[in-house]
DNA sequence: ATGCTTGGATAGTGACACTCCCCAACAGGG
DNA sequence: CCCTGTTGGGGAGTGTCACTATCCAAGCAT
Protein backbone atom coordinates (compact mmCIF):
# COMPACT_ATOMS: atom_id res chain seq x y z
CA UNK A 1 0.00 0.00 0.00
CA UNK A 2 0.77 3.79 -0.57
CA UNK A 3 2.03 5.57 2.94
CA UNK A 4 -1.57 7.27 2.19
CA UNK A 5 -3.49 4.33 2.84
CA UNK A 6 -0.83 3.33 5.58
CA UNK A 7 -2.24 6.48 6.84
CA UNK A 8 -5.82 5.94 6.49
CA UNK A 9 -5.82 2.52 7.82
CA UNK A 10 -3.78 3.55 11.16
CA UNK A 11 -5.25 6.97 11.35
CA UNK A 12 -2.36 8.16 11.60
CA UNK A 13 -1.01 11.25 9.72
CA UNK A 14 0.96 11.32 6.69
CA UNK A 15 2.86 14.18 7.98
CA UNK A 16 3.71 12.10 11.41
CA UNK A 17 4.66 8.86 9.06
CA UNK A 18 7.21 10.12 7.16
CA UNK A 19 8.47 11.91 11.21
CA UNK A 20 8.35 8.05 12.19
CA UNK A 21 10.36 6.91 8.88
CA UNK A 22 12.87 9.63 9.16
CA UNK A 23 13.19 8.98 12.86
CA UNK A 24 13.95 5.05 12.03
CA UNK A 25 10.78 4.14 14.23
CA UNK A 26 9.61 2.86 10.82
CA UNK A 27 11.41 0.74 8.54
CA UNK A 28 11.38 2.30 4.71
CA UNK A 29 8.91 1.04 2.94
CA UNK A 30 9.94 -1.28 -0.90
CA UNK A 31 10.89 1.34 -3.19
CA UNK A 32 8.62 1.05 -6.39
CA UNK A 33 10.02 4.50 -8.31
CA UNK A 34 11.81 7.07 -7.41
CA UNK A 35 9.04 9.18 -6.01
CA UNK A 36 7.11 6.17 -4.74
CA UNK A 37 7.43 3.38 -2.05
CA UNK A 38 5.22 0.12 -1.33
CA UNK A 39 4.32 -0.55 2.48
CA UNK A 40 3.21 -3.57 3.69
CA UNK A 41 1.01 -5.05 6.45
CA UNK A 42 4.24 -5.51 8.34
CA UNK A 43 4.27 -1.82 8.60
CA UNK A 44 0.96 -1.15 9.47
CA UNK A 45 1.86 -3.62 12.53
CA UNK A 46 4.61 -1.84 13.23
CA UNK A 47 2.69 1.72 13.31
CA UNK A 48 0.18 0.84 15.50
CA UNK A 49 2.82 -0.92 18.35
CA UNK A 50 5.00 2.81 17.97
CA UNK A 51 1.73 4.56 18.37
CA UNK A 52 0.63 2.94 21.29
CA UNK A 53 4.00 2.66 23.33
CA UNK A 54 4.63 6.61 22.75
CA UNK A 55 0.39 7.59 22.88
CA UNK A 56 -0.74 5.35 25.72
CA UNK A 57 2.73 4.14 27.11
CA UNK A 58 4.00 7.68 27.32
CA UNK A 59 7.57 6.36 26.26
CA UNK A 60 9.45 8.91 23.99
CA UNK A 61 10.22 8.58 20.55
CA UNK A 62 13.67 8.02 21.41
CA UNK A 63 13.35 5.19 23.73
CA UNK A 64 10.75 3.75 21.39
CA UNK A 65 13.27 3.27 18.44
CA UNK A 66 16.25 1.64 21.03
CA UNK A 67 12.91 -0.80 22.29
CA UNK A 68 12.50 -1.54 18.26
CA UNK A 69 15.95 -1.87 17.25
CA UNK A 70 16.49 -4.36 20.63
CA UNK A 71 13.39 -5.86 18.97
CA UNK A 72 14.73 -6.23 15.94
CA UNK A 73 18.48 -7.53 17.00
CA UNK A 74 18.44 -11.32 15.35
CA UNK A 75 21.72 -11.29 16.54
CA UNK A 76 20.34 -11.96 20.56
CA UNK A 77 18.35 -15.04 21.64
CA UNK A 78 14.66 -14.77 22.61
CA UNK A 79 15.48 -13.87 26.42
CA UNK A 80 18.57 -11.18 25.62
CA UNK A 81 16.15 -9.30 23.35
CA UNK A 82 13.10 -9.37 25.99
CA UNK A 83 15.66 -7.99 28.28
CA UNK A 84 17.38 -5.28 26.13
CA UNK A 85 14.16 -3.95 24.95
CA UNK A 86 12.60 -3.88 28.51
CA UNK A 87 15.89 -1.89 29.45
CA UNK A 88 15.58 1.53 27.14
CA UNK A 89 12.20 1.45 28.42
CA UNK A 90 12.48 5.08 29.86
CA UNK A 91 12.91 4.93 33.80
CA UNK A 92 12.53 8.25 35.09
CA UNK A 93 15.37 10.47 36.59
CA UNK A 94 18.20 8.10 37.98
CA UNK A 95 19.06 8.53 41.20
CA UNK A 96 21.24 11.14 42.64
CA UNK A 97 24.31 9.37 44.03
CA UNK A 98 25.52 12.07 46.47
CA UNK A 99 22.61 12.39 48.60
CA UNK A 100 22.12 9.99 51.71
CA UNK A 101 18.31 9.37 51.42
CA UNK A 102 19.50 7.50 47.99
CA UNK A 103 21.86 5.29 49.78
CA UNK A 104 19.83 4.67 52.02
CA UNK A 105 16.91 3.59 49.32
CA UNK A 106 19.65 1.55 47.49
CA UNK A 107 20.42 -0.65 50.65
CA UNK A 108 16.49 -1.37 51.14
CA UNK A 109 16.53 -1.82 48.03
CA UNK A 110 18.85 -4.11 47.95
CA UNK A 111 17.39 -6.21 51.08
CA UNK A 112 14.31 -6.05 49.72
CA UNK A 113 15.34 -7.88 46.72
CA UNK A 114 17.32 -10.45 48.34
CA UNK A 115 14.49 -11.02 51.03
CA UNK A 116 12.23 -11.49 47.52
CA UNK A 117 15.45 -13.85 46.35
CA UNK A 118 14.96 -12.23 42.96
CA UNK A 119 18.14 -12.32 41.21
CA UNK A 120 19.84 -9.27 41.14
CA UNK A 121 21.62 -9.19 44.24
CA UNK A 122 24.97 -11.53 44.00
CA UNK A 123 24.60 -13.15 41.10
CA UNK A 124 24.52 -10.18 38.85
CA UNK A 125 26.51 -7.33 39.24
CA UNK A 126 25.00 -4.93 36.35
CA UNK A 127 22.28 -2.62 37.71
CA UNK A 128 18.50 -2.70 35.58
CA UNK A 129 16.84 0.46 34.99
CA UNK A 130 14.26 -0.56 37.08
CA UNK A 131 16.18 -0.57 40.13
CA UNK A 132 17.10 2.80 39.40
CA UNK A 133 13.54 3.77 39.31
CA UNK A 134 12.81 1.96 42.52
CA UNK A 135 15.56 3.40 45.02
CA UNK A 136 14.68 6.91 42.94
CA UNK A 137 11.16 6.75 44.29
CA UNK A 138 11.93 4.92 47.96
CA UNK A 139 14.57 8.32 48.54
CA UNK A 140 11.81 10.39 47.52
CA UNK A 141 9.26 9.14 49.77
CA UNK A 142 12.25 9.05 52.68
CA UNK A 143 13.03 13.20 52.03
CA UNK A 144 9.22 13.71 51.82
CA UNK A 145 8.69 12.43 55.56
CA UNK A 146 7.03 9.14 54.49
CA UNK A 147 9.65 6.80 55.20
CA UNK A 148 8.67 2.63 53.70
CA UNK A 149 10.00 0.10 55.38
CA UNK A 150 11.11 -3.53 53.99
CA UNK A 151 8.13 -4.65 55.18
CA UNK A 152 5.76 -1.77 53.72
CA UNK A 153 7.46 -2.83 50.34
CA UNK A 154 7.35 -6.54 50.84
CA UNK A 155 3.29 -7.29 50.17
CA UNK A 156 3.57 -4.78 46.65
CA UNK A 157 6.14 -6.68 45.60
CA UNK A 158 5.01 -10.22 46.44
CA UNK A 159 1.97 -9.08 44.82
CA UNK A 160 3.73 -8.24 41.81
CA UNK A 161 5.12 -11.23 41.61
CA UNK A 162 1.73 -12.87 41.09
CA UNK A 163 0.80 -10.51 38.28
CA UNK A 164 4.12 -11.39 36.53
CA UNK A 165 3.48 -14.84 36.54
CA UNK A 166 0.20 -14.23 34.66
CA UNK A 167 1.62 -11.63 32.84
CA UNK A 168 4.23 -14.33 31.33
CA UNK A 169 1.18 -16.44 31.00
CA UNK A 170 -0.26 -13.89 28.88
CA UNK A 171 2.68 -13.15 26.53
CA UNK A 172 3.06 -17.41 25.90
CA UNK A 173 -0.08 -17.33 25.38
CA UNK A 174 -0.36 -14.63 23.17
CA UNK A 175 2.87 -15.07 21.08
CA UNK A 176 3.12 -18.17 18.76
CA UNK A 177 6.76 -17.89 17.38
CA UNK A 178 9.49 -15.77 19.54
CA UNK A 179 9.46 -12.82 17.70
CA UNK A 180 5.65 -12.43 18.11
CA UNK A 181 6.23 -13.42 21.73
CA UNK A 182 9.22 -10.96 22.66
CA UNK A 183 6.79 -7.99 20.53
CA UNK A 184 3.77 -9.34 22.99
CA UNK A 185 5.92 -9.18 26.03
CA UNK A 186 7.23 -5.33 25.19
CA UNK A 187 3.37 -4.15 24.49
CA UNK A 188 1.81 -5.67 27.37
CA UNK A 189 4.49 -4.42 29.72
CA UNK A 190 3.90 -0.81 28.54
CA UNK A 191 0.27 -1.48 27.74
CA UNK A 192 -0.58 -2.61 31.53
CA UNK A 193 0.71 -0.06 33.08
CA UNK A 194 -1.87 2.51 32.74
CA UNK A 195 -3.98 -0.36 33.36
CA UNK A 196 -2.20 -1.05 36.70
CA UNK A 197 -1.96 2.58 37.62
CA UNK A 198 -5.95 3.03 36.55
CA UNK A 199 -7.03 -0.26 38.20
CA UNK A 200 -5.16 0.78 41.50
CA UNK A 201 -6.36 4.89 41.68
CA UNK A 202 -10.06 3.45 41.33
CA UNK A 203 -9.19 1.06 44.37
CA UNK A 204 -8.15 3.22 46.38
CA UNK A 205 -10.87 5.71 45.47
CA UNK A 206 -13.13 2.41 46.66
CA UNK A 207 -11.32 2.24 49.80
CA UNK A 208 -11.33 5.49 50.98
CA UNK A 209 -15.12 5.61 50.28
CA UNK A 210 -15.41 2.02 52.00
CA UNK A 211 -13.33 3.93 55.10
CA UNK A 212 -14.64 7.93 54.90
CA UNK A 213 -18.33 7.31 54.05
CA UNK A 214 -20.32 8.43 50.65
CA UNK A 215 -20.15 11.06 48.74
CA UNK B 1 14.35 32.22 55.73
CA UNK B 2 14.80 33.88 52.95
CA UNK B 3 14.95 32.57 49.33
CA UNK B 4 18.59 31.96 48.91
CA UNK B 5 18.28 29.61 51.79
CA UNK B 6 14.92 27.79 51.17
CA UNK B 7 17.03 27.24 47.59
CA UNK B 8 20.05 25.66 49.28
CA UNK B 9 17.98 23.90 52.32
CA UNK B 10 15.40 22.18 49.23
CA UNK B 11 18.31 22.07 46.59
CA UNK B 12 16.25 23.51 44.11
CA UNK B 13 17.78 26.41 42.08
CA UNK B 14 16.63 29.99 43.18
CA UNK B 15 15.73 30.83 39.68
CA UNK B 16 13.31 27.86 39.77
CA UNK B 17 11.71 28.74 43.36
CA UNK B 18 10.67 32.17 41.62
CA UNK B 19 9.34 30.16 38.99
CA UNK B 20 7.23 28.17 41.01
CA UNK B 21 6.00 31.35 42.97
CA UNK B 22 5.09 33.05 39.86
CA UNK B 23 3.15 29.82 38.24
CA UNK B 24 1.34 29.45 42.15
CA UNK B 25 2.98 26.23 43.40
CA UNK B 26 4.06 27.77 46.09
CA UNK B 27 2.46 30.49 48.28
CA UNK B 28 4.43 33.72 48.94
CA UNK B 29 6.65 34.64 51.38
CA UNK B 30 5.61 36.64 54.15
CA UNK B 31 7.05 40.24 52.99
CA UNK B 32 9.39 42.21 55.19
CA UNK B 33 10.43 45.33 53.10
CA UNK B 34 9.96 45.74 49.41
CA UNK B 35 12.76 44.13 48.14
CA UNK B 36 12.57 41.06 50.85
CA UNK B 37 10.60 38.19 51.84
CA UNK B 38 10.52 36.10 54.54
CA UNK B 39 9.61 31.97 53.97
CA UNK B 40 8.97 29.51 56.87
CA UNK B 41 9.20 25.27 56.98
CA UNK B 42 5.71 24.80 55.61
CA UNK B 43 7.39 26.85 52.30
CA UNK B 44 10.19 24.00 52.60
CA UNK B 45 7.76 21.22 53.36
CA UNK B 46 5.60 21.98 50.48
CA UNK B 47 8.36 22.93 47.89
CA UNK B 48 9.94 19.45 48.50
CA UNK B 49 6.41 17.97 48.05
CA UNK B 50 6.04 20.02 44.74
CA UNK B 51 9.44 18.82 43.57
CA UNK B 52 8.69 14.99 44.36
CA UNK B 53 5.45 15.05 42.37
CA UNK B 54 7.36 16.94 39.39
CA UNK B 55 10.15 14.91 39.10
CA UNK B 56 9.39 11.60 40.60
CA UNK B 57 5.67 11.69 39.77
CA UNK B 58 6.25 12.73 36.64
CA UNK B 59 3.33 15.41 37.56
CA UNK B 60 3.03 18.55 35.05
CA UNK B 61 3.32 22.14 37.05
CA UNK B 62 -0.01 22.80 35.69
CA UNK B 63 -1.36 19.63 36.94
CA UNK B 64 0.66 20.18 40.79
CA UNK B 65 -1.34 23.74 40.81
CA UNK B 66 -4.42 21.96 40.23
CA UNK B 67 -3.68 19.15 42.94
CA UNK B 68 -2.41 21.11 45.52
CA UNK B 69 -5.35 24.01 45.02
CA UNK B 70 -7.57 21.13 46.21
CA UNK B 71 -5.21 20.17 49.03
CA UNK B 72 -5.57 23.52 50.47
CA UNK B 73 -9.22 23.82 49.57
CA UNK B 74 -10.98 24.30 53.33
CA UNK B 75 -13.97 24.10 52.19
CA UNK B 76 -13.97 20.86 51.35
CA UNK B 77 -13.90 17.76 53.93
CA UNK B 78 -11.65 15.02 54.42
CA UNK B 79 -12.91 12.90 52.08
CA UNK B 80 -13.46 15.21 49.22
CA UNK B 81 -10.24 17.11 49.11
CA UNK B 82 -8.46 13.59 48.56
CA UNK B 83 -11.21 12.68 45.76
CA UNK B 84 -10.42 16.22 44.11
CA UNK B 85 -6.78 16.17 44.58
CA UNK B 86 -6.29 12.89 43.09
CA UNK B 87 -8.84 13.86 40.31
CA UNK B 88 -6.62 16.31 39.04
CA UNK B 89 -3.68 14.32 38.38
CA UNK B 90 -2.99 13.04 35.22
CA UNK B 91 -4.77 10.55 33.32
CA UNK B 92 -3.17 10.25 29.34
CA UNK B 93 -5.04 10.78 26.67
CA UNK B 94 -8.73 10.54 27.03
CA UNK B 95 -10.42 7.84 25.23
CA UNK B 96 -11.38 8.56 21.38
CA UNK B 97 -15.10 7.94 22.03
CA UNK B 98 -15.43 7.18 17.56
CA UNK B 99 -13.65 4.17 18.19
CA UNK B 100 -15.37 0.93 18.16
CA UNK B 101 -12.56 -0.07 20.40
CA UNK B 102 -13.01 2.44 23.09
CA UNK B 103 -16.69 1.58 23.17
CA UNK B 104 -16.14 -2.18 23.64
CA UNK B 105 -13.48 -1.36 26.37
CA UNK B 106 -15.69 1.03 28.12
CA UNK B 107 -18.10 -2.10 28.50
CA UNK B 108 -15.43 -4.31 29.58
CA UNK B 109 -13.79 -2.32 31.82
CA UNK B 110 -17.76 -1.31 33.40
CA UNK B 111 -18.71 -4.62 33.91
CA UNK B 112 -15.14 -5.14 35.81
CA UNK B 113 -16.09 -2.56 38.10
CA UNK B 114 -19.31 -4.09 38.58
CA UNK B 115 -17.70 -7.38 38.91
CA UNK B 116 -16.05 -6.19 41.89
CA UNK B 117 -18.28 -4.33 43.45
CA UNK B 118 -16.49 -1.26 42.74
CA UNK B 119 -19.24 2.29 43.64
CA UNK B 120 -18.62 3.80 40.06
CA UNK B 121 -21.67 1.63 38.50
CA UNK B 122 -25.27 3.00 39.19
CA UNK B 123 -24.23 5.00 42.37
CA UNK B 124 -22.60 7.86 40.72
CA UNK B 125 -22.93 9.06 37.17
CA UNK B 126 -19.59 10.53 37.13
CA UNK B 127 -17.03 9.21 35.39
CA UNK B 128 -13.42 9.31 37.44
CA UNK B 129 -10.59 10.24 35.21
CA UNK B 130 -8.70 6.63 36.02
CA UNK B 131 -11.51 4.81 34.66
CA UNK B 132 -10.73 7.28 31.41
CA UNK B 133 -6.81 5.70 31.40
CA UNK B 134 -8.26 2.31 31.69
CA UNK B 135 -10.36 2.50 28.94
CA UNK B 136 -7.81 4.16 26.65
CA UNK B 137 -5.54 1.27 27.96
CA UNK B 138 -7.82 -1.76 27.28
CA UNK B 139 -8.88 -0.23 23.58
CA UNK B 140 -5.01 -0.09 22.82
CA UNK B 141 -4.45 -3.29 23.77
CA UNK B 142 -7.68 -4.43 21.85
CA UNK B 143 -6.30 -2.68 18.91
CA UNK B 144 -2.61 -4.32 18.65
CA UNK B 145 -4.20 -7.65 18.73
CA UNK B 146 -4.08 -8.29 22.15
CA UNK B 147 -7.44 -8.47 23.59
CA UNK B 148 -7.55 -8.51 27.76
CA UNK B 149 -10.29 -10.40 28.96
CA UNK B 150 -12.35 -9.41 32.14
CA UNK B 151 -10.77 -12.79 33.74
CA UNK B 152 -6.96 -11.32 32.40
CA UNK B 153 -7.77 -8.20 34.44
CA UNK B 154 -9.62 -9.46 37.06
CA UNK B 155 -6.47 -10.57 38.70
CA UNK B 156 -4.89 -7.43 38.63
CA UNK B 157 -8.09 -5.78 40.23
CA UNK B 158 -8.06 -7.77 42.85
CA UNK B 159 -4.18 -7.55 43.76
CA UNK B 160 -4.89 -3.83 43.90
CA UNK B 161 -7.26 -3.96 45.43
CA UNK B 162 -5.75 -5.77 48.46
CA UNK B 163 -2.61 -3.36 48.24
CA UNK B 164 -5.11 -0.26 48.58
CA UNK B 165 -5.95 -1.53 51.99
CA UNK B 166 -2.66 -1.26 52.55
CA UNK B 167 -2.42 2.04 51.41
CA UNK B 168 -5.12 3.55 53.29
CA UNK B 169 -3.07 1.69 55.94
CA UNK B 170 -0.05 4.12 55.18
CA UNK B 171 -2.09 7.04 54.89
CA UNK B 172 -3.26 6.65 58.25
CA UNK B 173 -0.38 5.90 60.05
CA UNK B 174 1.33 9.12 58.69
CA UNK B 175 -0.88 11.53 58.71
CA UNK B 176 -2.33 12.78 62.07
CA UNK B 177 -4.66 15.57 61.60
CA UNK B 178 -7.17 15.34 58.67
CA UNK B 179 -4.71 18.04 56.37
CA UNK B 180 -1.63 15.74 57.06
CA UNK B 181 -3.30 12.65 55.91
CA UNK B 182 -4.78 14.38 52.81
CA UNK B 183 -1.48 15.47 51.71
CA UNK B 184 -0.21 11.95 52.63
CA UNK B 185 -2.24 10.70 50.32
CA UNK B 186 -1.49 12.54 47.30
CA UNK B 187 2.19 11.77 47.66
CA UNK B 188 1.81 8.40 48.77
CA UNK B 189 -0.75 7.79 45.68
CA UNK B 190 1.56 9.63 43.27
CA UNK B 191 4.96 8.57 44.33
CA UNK B 192 4.49 4.42 45.11
CA UNK B 193 3.52 4.57 41.42
CA UNK B 194 7.14 4.28 40.22
CA UNK B 195 7.64 1.98 42.93
CA UNK B 196 4.65 -0.48 41.56
CA UNK B 197 6.42 -0.22 37.93
CA UNK B 198 9.96 -0.63 38.66
CA UNK B 199 8.99 -3.62 41.09
CA UNK B 200 6.48 -5.53 38.03
CA UNK B 201 9.69 -4.46 35.73
CA UNK B 202 11.58 -6.20 38.59
CA UNK B 203 9.25 -9.43 38.94
CA UNK B 204 8.97 -9.76 35.26
CA UNK B 205 12.37 -9.99 34.52
CA UNK B 206 12.75 -12.48 37.47
CA UNK B 207 9.64 -14.39 36.13
CA UNK B 208 11.47 -14.34 32.80
CA UNK B 209 14.74 -15.34 33.73
CA UNK B 210 13.05 -18.36 35.83
CA UNK B 211 10.95 -19.39 32.68
CA UNK B 212 14.03 -18.71 29.87
CA UNK B 213 16.85 -20.02 31.96
CA UNK B 214 20.11 -17.95 32.89
CA UNK B 215 22.19 -15.04 31.78
C1' DA C 1 28.98 56.12 50.14
C1' DT C 2 29.61 51.69 48.06
C1' DG C 3 29.33 47.24 46.69
C1' DC C 4 26.91 43.03 47.12
C1' DT C 5 22.50 40.63 47.64
C1' DT C 6 17.58 40.22 47.18
C1' DG C 7 13.09 39.64 44.96
C1' DG C 8 10.31 40.53 40.95
C1' DA C 9 9.54 40.61 36.03
C1' DT C 10 10.56 39.65 31.17
C1' DA C 11 12.49 37.28 27.76
C1' DG C 12 15.15 33.41 26.18
C1' DT C 13 16.60 28.28 25.99
C1' DG C 14 16.55 23.51 24.76
C1' DA C 15 14.08 19.38 24.32
C1' DC C 16 10.29 17.23 22.22
C1' DA C 17 6.73 15.69 19.03
C1' DC C 18 5.02 16.81 15.58
C1' DT C 19 3.41 19.75 11.25
C1' DC C 20 3.93 22.80 7.19
C1' DC C 21 5.64 23.65 2.89
C1' DC C 22 8.19 23.08 -1.19
C1' DC C 23 10.02 20.38 -4.80
C1' DA C 24 10.99 17.01 -8.24
C1' DA C 25 9.20 12.75 -9.92
C1' DC C 26 5.79 10.41 -11.38
C1' DA C 27 0.63 8.43 -13.02
C1' DG C 28 -3.46 8.85 -15.49
C1' DG C 29 -6.80 11.25 -18.60
C1' DG C 30 -7.61 13.61 -22.87
C1' DC D 1 2.33 13.92 -25.92
C1' DC D 2 0.95 17.15 -22.50
C1' DC D 3 -1.24 18.66 -18.51
C1' DT D 4 -3.01 18.12 -13.95
C1' DG D 5 -2.99 16.19 -9.68
C1' DT D 6 -0.66 13.20 -6.40
C1' DT D 7 3.37 11.13 -4.15
C1' DG D 8 7.42 10.81 -1.12
C1' DG D 9 11.40 13.23 0.70
C1' DG D 10 13.44 16.74 3.40
C1' DG D 11 14.25 21.04 5.70
C1' DA D 12 12.29 24.42 8.37
C1' DG D 13 8.71 25.97 11.42
C1' DT D 14 5.19 25.41 15.48
C1' DG D 15 3.46 24.96 20.07
C1' DT D 16 4.27 23.26 24.60
C1' DC D 17 6.78 22.63 28.61
C1' DA D 18 9.94 23.30 32.37
C1' DC D 19 12.93 25.81 33.38
C1' DT D 20 16.93 29.59 33.16
C1' DA D 21 19.41 33.92 32.21
C1' DT D 22 19.27 38.74 32.47
C1' DC D 23 17.92 43.08 34.08
C1' DC D 24 16.43 46.31 37.50
C1' DA D 25 15.42 48.86 41.55
C1' DA D 26 15.49 48.50 46.43
C1' DG D 27 17.73 47.23 50.42
C1' DC D 28 21.56 45.69 53.90
C1' DA D 29 26.16 45.60 55.36
C1' DT D 30 30.59 47.92 55.89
Amino acid sequence: MRLAELSERSGVSTATIKYYLREGLLPPGRRVTATQAEYGEEHLRRLRLVRALIQVGGVSVASTRDVLTALDDGSLDHNARLGTAVWALPHGRSADAEDPATETARQRADRLLELLGWGYGPTTDVTPPALGMLVTAIAALERLGYPCAIEDLEPYARALGQLAVHDLDLVERYGGTPDEQVEAAVALTVLYEPVLLALRRLAEAEESRRRFGRA
